[in-house]
DNA sequence: CTCTCATTCAAACGTCCGTTTGAACTATGC
DNA sequence: GCATAGTTCAAACGGACGTTTGAATGAGAG
């Protein structure tokens, strides 16, 4: 390893942990991706921002792509983690309900995310930002990461909510996925006279999961087709 | 005038209408910015496809951001003036119900946009993917071409759901402004596991509305703060 | 026909892009 | 000590970007 090493001594624990290249790179490309997308983020942008050399992108990941890529798989392995175990735990206790599984599913897109330090939002926007980027190509990369479990929910959705029609409920599940990127994004406290303290419920963050649970279970208890 | 003009005479109005560079540049500036977002699509790649030399950019609107500028108020302006119309309706009769301006707000949005021939789901790629831009600039630019009518729907909204907070009908609006921006894009048809036949309703584009509608309603109606 | 002015055109401008190269540096194992 | 493998670095690669230039082209007015 060069320069400063994370070795398992005693001094990292305590002070500030010493980010490696790598860790550097993908934070910043959290951030820069996340503000600005990924064709209108360049890697010069992210390395002079992250103190690296533009060269580094290339030797720690292969490309812009592969960045994107390992920054996405970084930012989602928690949350499917916990959407996983969250679901597993309601599947154990029988047949979830609509709002259990709505829960389960938004909670870990926004409280995750938006509760741990500085960086929170940081991440919930970059991931909110790459669900529904202008490239299909891009929002592939997105859904190859994503998968797994999201199919498991709407599944189960289908289950709990059995006099609405399949692709009715398919609608409110895909509404969901969106709606849940958008405010995760932050892209909708920028509507025409209104202050983001309007929407997200003030300072705090849990009070917007709540709304967007609140709204969600209403529209998929009485808005979808029998 | 060059070439061929678009004169008072009776040839274009019987045969098919000959676009001038500018429509071209339009026409096509909708489409690729719509598939591909604004720092995604160069201007080479527009006035390749639009037959037009790239000069003709710059010489008819300035810039490439002008030339989106241009193309957005052209975008927007029929559904803009479909929503003024209807709103101005609604009121002249008494207090609208949140059914109706949520009707009034979505059709123009996807009716107006998704029926007429080839280019209507062009066009509605296009607004969706500019509303949420993943460039604040491209978003703002956007806000500016749409603004007007939208801040009287919000406020027409606040009077027909006197039982819910003024920031929850906020929150509920900006939800409808997501939503129907995501369905415009059509970036909801690629969930995971599905075909886009299961959400859009099929083959008529009008029960997307109607589906769109009835999962607002609900929400708006059961799933807001009081 | 001649002048005028709007429009189109090929070509070039300088800048930034993602990627690659090959040498320099650094910690570790022998 | 030396060799080795992992990492960083300045520099350059060819190409694409948005924009600009100045000459050519075209139709309409006098």
């Amino acid at each position: 390893m060069p320069e400063r090493a994370v070795a398992g001594g005693k001094e990292n624990s305590v002070e500030t942990p010493v980010e490696s290249t790598r860790e550097r790179l993908l934070n910043i490309a959290e951030q820069r991706f996340g503000e600005g997308g990924y064709e209108g983020t360049s890697l010069r942008a992210i390395t002079v921002a992250a103190a690296a050399n533009i060269a580094a992108v290339n030797y720690h990941f292969g490309s812009k792509e592969a960045l994107l890529r390992a920054a996405v798989a970084r930012a989602m392995a928690p949350v499917n983690t916990e959407r996983r175990r969250r679901l597993d735990q309601l599947e154990a206790k029988g047949d979830p309900s609509a709002e259990q599984l709505i829960r389960a599913f938004i909670e870990p897109g926004l409280d995750l995310v938006l509760r741990r330090g500085e960086r929170g939002p940081v991440v919930a926007r970059f991931i909110g930002r790459v669900a529904f980027d202008p490239s299909q190509r891009i929002r592939e990369l997105y859904a190859a990461e994503s998968d797994p479990v999201e199919a498991r929910y709407l599944a189960a959705l289908q289950i709990a909510l059995p006099r609405a029609a399949p692709e009715s409920v398919a609608f409110g599940y895909v509404n969901m996925l969106g709606l849940l990127a958008l405010h995760q994004s932050q892209a909708l406290t920028r509507a025409p006279g209104l202050e983001p303290a309007d929407i997200d419920g003030g300072e705090d963050p849990g009070k917007l999961a709540e709304n967007l649970i609140a709204f969600l279970v209403a529209a998929f208890d009485r808005g979808l087709r029998a």
